[in-house]
DNA sequence: GTGGTCTAGACCACG
DNA sequence: GTGGTCTAGACCACG
């Protein structure tokens, strides 16, 4: 399946981080499942018009964090999904990114429940937008 | 208003970041309200310890932000809470902020409910670690 | 503590993995301890004759494995042990290096009995080399 | 002989490593003996669907170990099982091996009995994963 | 064609 | 001084 990737450069997020976020976005949503090839680390690089190596950073932490696997020669693959961290790991993980969601939004000067209205509107609109699913596809 | 800063040194995120955050948070939480002077650079480097330029850095970020003003010769001082962003564009950031949180919790297999509890409890413990400690003001 | 660090160019193993190997080793036989702070990048590229982005490829490794932790413009540390990883992750990871472990072994004509014998040589070597760790075994 | 060979190219382990190990196991286990042929590059080649070149390329690796030689015109055959390396040479290189599996075990905190068990498992998950079958399999 | 490693070197962030 | 990101490009492994 194909996805538009879109690049920033000059902001504070690293771009392999942009690449990241996008590919982790594409499989939670269900738009990538598991097998699916990703666009080869060349054919991305030259599409957001950034080095190679870029994108092979970001594949590389896919790979680590389990969500994706290299299969030598042929590219890159959606894994099947298993979990790699310990809960422990996976808490630590979810409240470091919390605190920060937390802080930058209450600059933004919002009400804890305005901010957890917010939270849930994403997520309902992440389940719903992988609702398709349902025999509809082209390439 | 005087507030105890607390400066770790042992941990991954920077100090200069750890004094925005208790900066913000001071202002979030209301312990410091606009036109309140901070400590100064000098004196607050003392205090928690560090390079004065950490603490310079800090109160740039927050000046960029809107957040502090400094008036020449007489120090940083809490700027009117005026809102920058219109409602549409909070609205957008947040969004943003949220979309990419939603995608790594959601990798990280949580549920929703964990994620919203996990968010409270974050939000609560923002709260606590302002200035007050322990109990509530009720005024 | 200072550590030799010995690289090889020309074999199979890639100098990344060779400096995660011995990093890792040292945190295992206890040679660094928690806080402990590692060579520099730069430092360890020079000692060891290569590019500094090589060293910080395998450092990079040791974090996300949650051995070492970089503190911003300090360097890396030593990090608490945690578990990272889900049980089914170690147990994925340990049988994977055993895999390897046994077709090599079983090409250098060993028996089953002469691979586990060196297997528990190796072990004790290690655990002996950090003899401080609590009271002495007595099998 | 004729050995069942399967590959699986829906994952990271290349196919010629696949094809490699599952001859070195045949030749450990007995499966093959000295002055057996072995199947022709094309016939493997098409008994497991991959390119010849890959086949080729594993028989290549096995001729440089020494365990299958090449007879112009006539094909491949498993080597006389002289050894190869000294009893030192092969000490020293099983040493090698486990000294890295053991810091990679210790550092996922497994105890000693963990690894061995598992060592265990490993070695006649081996066995039985040869041309006889005898009974047990998993997954 | 695919990915994996490594170098040389630039530029930035943090203290 | 420290680490973090990124580029340009080489060379190798795999199929």
């Amino acid at each position: 399946m194909l996805l538009e990737f879109h690049v920033s450069t000059g902001i504070p997020t690293p771009v392999f981080r942009q690449i990241v976020d996008q590919v982790r976005r594409a499989i939670a949503m269900g738009s990538w499942q598991a097998g699916d090839q990703l666009p080869s680390v060349r054919a991305l690089a030259e599409q957001v018009v950034v080095n190679p190596n870029t994108v092979a950073k970001a594949y590389g932490e896919l790979v680590r964090d389990g969500l994706i696997e290299a299969r030598q020669g042929r590219g890159y693959f959606v894994a099947d999904r298993r979990q790699v961290y310990s809960d422990a790991e996976r808490k630590r993980r979810l409240d470091q990114i919390l605190w920060s969601l937390v802080s930058e939004a209450l600059v933004l000067n919002f009400t804890d429940d305005e901010i957890i209205d917010a939270l849930r509107r994403a997520l309902s609109g992440f389940r719903s937008a992988s609702g398709h699913e349902e025999g509809d596809s082209h390439e």
